[in-house]
Order: structure tokens, then sequence, then C-alpha cells
DNA sequence: ACAAAAGTGTTAGGCCTACACCCATGA
DNA sequence: TCATGGGTGTAGGCCTAACACTTTTGT
């Protein structure tokens, strides 16, 4: 047992994790086993312990319940209404992370984490609904600032793929000549095979080049769409 | 006493408030009196009590400690650090707030209260300079995509006033020009005095047009600087 | 053979930037 | 009278957005 003066709340973590399956972006949920809210659709997540700092139990639950090893979460904020869990006062920080889908699709330990596309997402539980709302706005700002889109890409990708991903983020229509030049000139991509038979029917593969990134984020660079 | 089976950390808030005295930001510090830090200067804030959200947490002891009421403050983010206070365990929620110097001017119940411009800030308690580093880089942010200035700025401003705010926040320098233009442009502003005497050598009085503003906003407009 | 997907280049317009002059006031 | 501060307009360049045609492959 541990005793306080003053009443204290449970601070929990919750993990918004995004992919991207080509088509569509993804959101990874775990099936709630227990009460309360048990059966309902929740963000992996779990009790931070007194020895370790919110991210790092975001990133120790994460672990625990989806075999997903990520090597950082960026904080959303603290969501600490009063009433938003039954058991007793918690308050939760939310995190979010971008990965690529193939990184999980071996080590899927959890058999209750599923991803789910924007268009499908079942009732959440707690307030888990409002929670996504954020992280998807947070996801659409960054997007227009930093080029995210390479950490839920697989190594090897098109630019059709690349543009699809950022329409189904930002939900507008980009004209592909236009897209393709403003991505082209910043000199990000390299041709993953640069012998790659060059017919218009089959795309172009690149990939991403993480040094030239470095040095456009140093200058504060802009992506804008 | 309270008793929980697992251990539960504190939960305090502190607010950055900023305000601007027509020429320089300042931010809004608190002397401690009490050990940790004592002496040392600190955002004002507090500890959450069990029946309050986070934010109401922060805006009772915003008042409390400096008499100022506030509407509103945004969140920034959870600093939980597992060796932030000496005390115990203590995670932090840190909120931010911009508002008039003149809200301030008389309810300044708190002797201990200060305004201090940012090239003269003092060494602060906790970790609350890491606090003020993102609290900064999330105004710089704000003021790109919204008008915030007008929560800064007295009623009733002229332009080289909102310029000097700007170029004190954003720490460029602009062309005046330039600025106005594109400030008029976003018909945002509307002269407070339309009999004012037209000379070049006293400037123009404006006021801002909230209306347009909340227009502005829904169609999801863009300040670029 | 036809439809679907992907590559590519040009032009016009708008926005941003740079820049100069005038006037009034206070020292 | 001179220096300072503030108001105003224009021209050039760059970036953005709009837009059409060709090729290939799968059906």
């Amino acid at each position: 047992m541990y005793q306080y003066k003053y009443p204290h709340p449970a601070v929990t973590t919750d993990c918004v994790i995004f992919g991207f399956d080509g088509v569509r972006i993804k959101v990874l949920l775990i099936e709630r086993g227990e009460e309360p809210y048990k059966g309902k659709w929740a963000f992996p997540g779990g009790f931070m312990r007194i020895d370790e700092s919110a991210e790092e139990g975001a990133l120790r639950e994460l672990e625990e319940e989806t075999g997903l090893k990520t090597a950082s979460v960026q904080q959303l904020k603290a969501y600490t209404a009063v009433d938003r869990d039954p058991r007793e006062r918690v308050i939760t920080i939310a995190f979010y992370a971008l990965v690529k889908l193939s990184d999980v699709r071996g080590g899927d330990d959890a058999a209750s984490a599923k991803w789910f596309s924007l268009d499908e997402i079942p009732s959440l539980a707690f307030d888990h609904e409002q929670i996504l709302r954020f992280a998807l706005s947070r996801l659409k700002e960054q997007l227009h600032f930093e080029p995210i889109g390479f950490e839920l890409l697989p190594e090897v990708f098109t630019m059709p793929e690349l543009q699809n991903l950022y329409e189904s983020i930002l939900e507008v229509k980009f004209d592909r000549r236009n897209f393709a030049k403003k991505i082209l000139q910043l000199e990000l991509l390299y041709q993953a095979d640069p012998n790659q038979k060059r017919t218009t029917r089959v795309p172009i593969l690149y990939r991403f080049n993480p040094q030239k990134y470095q040095e456009l984020k140093q200058k504060g660079f802009r992506l804008e769409f």
C-alpha cells in the first residue's frame, strides 16, 4: 500500500500508432480484455510506473501489447477530464508514432492488436475518439512541414504511393505532375534501381535519402501543400 | 491519508504567461517562497486537485498566485522526467496563455509576480527553462498561422506596434511596407478612429475585427511570414 | 484494340520582395 | 532646419497551379 497526504491520480499512457498500406492510413488498436470497456477497442497503453518517464512507459506498454519495438514516440498531450475513467481518477498522456507496416507484419504477438482504416474505426474506449481526432490533426500538421511520409512507407516506394499517402492524410487531391515536381525538386529521393527499365507503365522505385533530409531540416525547410 | 495499491505520482500544472509591452515579449514569473528552489523564479502553478481537470487547476493556480483571470489556457505538454522534483515523483502539465499587459496592471495581488523580458530571464526552478523553450517555439509556430498578436496587444494599437510584436517573437526584421500590406490585405483590422487626423507623423490606430477573424479561421487561412 | 496508369514540360498569374519618396513633427 | 518616424506604390522574379499528350501493359 502506498500512502499520500493528498489524493493522487493514476497516470496512464496511450499510443496512437499510424501505418500506411499503400492506399490508406491505418491505426493500430487493441481489443480490451478487461473492464472497464471490456470488448471495446482502445489504443495500446497502460499504467506508467513510478520509476519510468511517461515516454518510457508508453514504449514499454506498446511492446508488451503489440510486440512493436519503436525507437520513439512523440507526445501529443495529457487528457485529464475528471470522469474519463470510471474506476478512479486517471489522467492519460497520449503519444503517437509512425511505423512501417512491414515492421509489424511478423511480430504481431498480440492476437488482439489490429490495424484499422480510418473509415472502419470502431467505437473506442474512454476518450480515445477525442485522442484520435487530435492525433490526426497533428499528423496533418506535421505532414505539411516534414517529410514524414518516409517513416510510414517501406524502404522502396513509388511516386503514386507517396502521393496516395499525402492525399490520404490531408484528404485532398493533387495534380500528379505538380506533386512529383514539388517532391523531386527537394532532391530528397533517389531512384532505388538506376537500371530499372524505363517504361511508363511501371512506376519508378524510389528510396528516401535520410542524409539530405537532415541537411534540409537544419536549414529549417518547409514542404507546403 | 490516501492509500493506493500502486504508487501514484503527484500532478502539478504550470502556466507560461506571455505579454507584450509594445516593444518586447514578456513572461510572467513567480518567486518561490518555499523549498525546493526557494528564492528561484518559476511559472505560476501548483498541485492539481483530485476533483478538477488540469486546465481548471492551471486557471485556479494562476488566479491565486497572480490575480490574473484568464478565460483560457492552452496545453503544451506533460513533463514526466522521474527526477524532475526532489520531493517525490511529480509530473507537471504545462500550459500557456497570451494576455494583454493592461489586464494585469491593476490586479497584481502577488507581490512576487513579475514580468521579465526574454533577455533578462533569471535561472528557473525545476525544468522550467526547458518548458520555456518549448513554449517559445509553440508561440512562434502559432504566430505563423494565427493572428495571435491581437491577444497580446491592447484594444487599440498601431501598425509599428504590431510589427514589433512579430519581429520580437519571430526574431526577424520585416520591411515596413510589405508588412503593412500583408496585414492589411487580410482585412482583419479597421481604423479605431476614422476621423483621426491623417498626418504621417502620428501612427494610425487600429482595432482587431474578431468577426472577420472567425470567418478566416473557418476557411482555414494561413498567415505566412 | 481499348482502357488505365504513369511519365513528362510549358505557360500564365499571383504573391512576395526589394526599393524611394514625401510629409509632419520635435529637437 | 535637420533628423526621425510613418505613410504609401510599383516593378521584377519566383513559385504555384492549370493543363495535354504519349507510352505501355493488361484485359
